[in-house]
DNA sequence: ATGAAAGCGCTAACAC
DNA sequence: GTGTTAGCGCTTTCAT
């Protein structure tokens, strides 16, 4: 039962188990086991069972290292966020490393914090470990940084956009579809006066959601003036000091868009704060759907996008880029839907009739 | 300019370029480009300097697979935790991963989610990467379980306790000091009917919370009954669940404490559903301090345990483990100390003298 | 169907 | 001080 130490090595790990123990305890070569290992139909049954029994009992794990060495391929692939104190991202990386370990690959997961100098290690850290593609699943990137990437022809997936090349796939979250969903659902409910409060607008994502956001309001005829476009950073500070912004402001909004779910939270925040009703006196809808939006009080109206089927696509869009006989080689964009999550942050704006009606019944429970 | 294609593997990745490749762009042999590399003070400056200039020239990064299979050591660490959406971890692996990178260590990290079959399958997939070490930081794990990296004696850490082995090294939350803070402040402020809502039973971590809390109860005085004891599971659905079966209660207990931020969060909700008031009518302390405690309404009075001290002393005890002449080589514990943080969510007790001057004040302002 | 041997990119021992 | 070479653990020809 005990490890035989047929290897003299003075720098193994002690408890190391190679091939070649197996080999010789199966009393075949290092080949039959390599290949009763990686089930190539050829080998004799027989012989196969006593590999399989041998690896059993000496405690055998194939050594990655060396696998990834030979075939040139690490199964290992790259995770870029955000930040990864950002709820959004955790679910992200959850989903993604589920289906990434089912289609046998190991995740490496780097958080950017916007800094480009961390961005830039972690992209050379991830080249020197050979992952075999990166997913750049940020709210936005520079585009300088992962030319090293680009150049090597690495796998590489982006969401929104990013540099129109070969070898790059996109996942095409519907902004406008997604943006439009909320303003036209504030807009049903009688909501003229709707504020913004974007993401920071160097960002490409964030850019693109406040341009889904006028593009929509437009559309239904409607304006944003200068005051009501607030800048965030996506997160709940962010989010709080926007929203005290517009809170200052009067007439008030009598609704607030907002670019992601954190920031909507922060509103919240800030309105409850200043001692304002949601969604009496002014009503919230977010963009994400992070679990934590149902927890809110009052619990978040927003705009879904499903972590499910970013992390999905993304995992799928990588192994298109790696695998030569995927059966989706060719394909080079993935769209993500979105969908609108009615809860009770959004109603009736103040003072309409509906308002008075809903606020009546309200009142009498 | 470009890369030189010395190499004609077919299986390597376009643009990967090999030490041979700035051997003989430098005109030296690969031996000397490997002592440059890894710094050698040996070699020649005048030489070092051609192999400097030939890897920036064709882009060259040390394959790490390579250097791994080599030198017996990946420069990997593992990182296993709970849940990776349960916002306490997030933060930590951030710190973690901060300090890893620092001292030239990449980072697998992998959730839980408390299910053994998955606990296994990392566990397992950790080894086969060949992981330098590994640091458990759940809140509880089965030790059969990790029975297979004690056997092959990796490097191991372990939060609260783990099973007490040479290789394994122990970071020890002062509980009993953390808690004793918590329920003293509640103490202090005349409260003495105090309930906790733990964590899961089945995990070590919440089991040592518990003992803690009511050996702190006990060193006052003062009792539990058993409906003051309610299991919670460190989820914030958990603390709503767990807060909704003691607000039924008559008389209410005054204060509650709680095993975990996240819980003490949804103890918050489930008070606002059932439209209590915090800390008027009952106070409610957590544990951890994750960044979402402050921004609670009210915002949260916790028992800070620092993700920063746990990464730090986590990191340091696997490299003591890890590199043979490393300073803190025989070191087993590391000690993770509390601080109590005093926000607005602990009052005096609804009735009690204080309270009512107190809520004079605050009537007044 | 199986084994011997070459070689993936690198480090380290050894020779010069 | 530098180059040559063995070998880390594995996969994959190429003989047999």
């Amino acid at each position: 039962m005990s490890i035989s130490k047929s290897n003299s090595s003075n720098r193994r790990r002690p408890g190391a188990v190679s091939i070649r123990d197996v080999a010789s305890r199966a009393g075949v070569s290092i080949a039959t086991v390599s290949r009763a290992v990686n089930r190539i139909p050829t080998v004799d049954p027989e012989l196969a069972r006593r590999v399989w029994q041998a690896i059993d009992e000496v405690g055998y794990l194939p050594n990655t290292q060396a696998r990834a060495l030979v075939s040139g391929r690490s199964r290992t692939l790259g995770l870029i966020v955000s930040e990864i104190t950002n709820p959004f991202f955790p679910e992200l990386i959850q989903e993604f490393e589920n289906l990434a370990v089912e289609q046998g690959y190991e995740v490496f997961v780097g958080s950017t914090s916007y800094d480009p100098a961390r961005t830039e290690s972690l992209i050379r850290r991830m080249l020197q470990r050979n992952v075999d593609g990166v997913a750049v699943m940020t709210f936005g990137i520079e585009e300088e940084i992962v030319q090293k990437l680009v150049e090597r022809e690495f796998p590489l997936v982006f969401v929104d956009a990013g540099p129109a090349l070969p070898n790059i796939r996109l996942l095409k979250v519907d902004y406008g579809e997604g943006i439009r969903q909320g303003v036209q659902h504030l807009a049903a409910m009688g909501h003229r006066s709707i504020a913004f409060i974007s993401g920071p607008l160097r960002l490409r994502s964030a850019v693109a959601r406040r341009d889904a956001f006028l593009k929509s309001m437009a559309e239904l005829g409607l304006t944003a003036p200068a005051e009501h476009m607030v800048e965030g950073n996506h997160s709940m500070e962010g989010g709080i000091a926007a929203m005290e912004q517009l809170a200052a402001l009067s007439p008030l909004p009598t609704a607030v868009m907002c670019s992601n779910d954190m920031t909507a939270i922060g509103a919240l925040h800030a309105l409850y704060r200043t001692t304002h009703t949601v969604p009496e006196e002014i009503s919230v809808v977010g963009f994400d759907d992070i679990h934590l939006a149902q927890f809110m009080l009052p619990p978040l109206t927003t705009v879904q996008m499903s972590c499910k089927d970013l992390a999905a696509a993304a995992v799928e869009a990588l192994r298109a880029g790696i695998e030569r006989d995927h059966p989706q080689a060719a394909k080079t964009e993935w769209r993500i839907p979105t969908r609108l999550v009615v809860r009770r942050s959004s109603g009736f704006p103040a003072g309409s009739l509906p308002a008075l009606v809903h606020g009546a019944k309200a009142a009498r429970k």
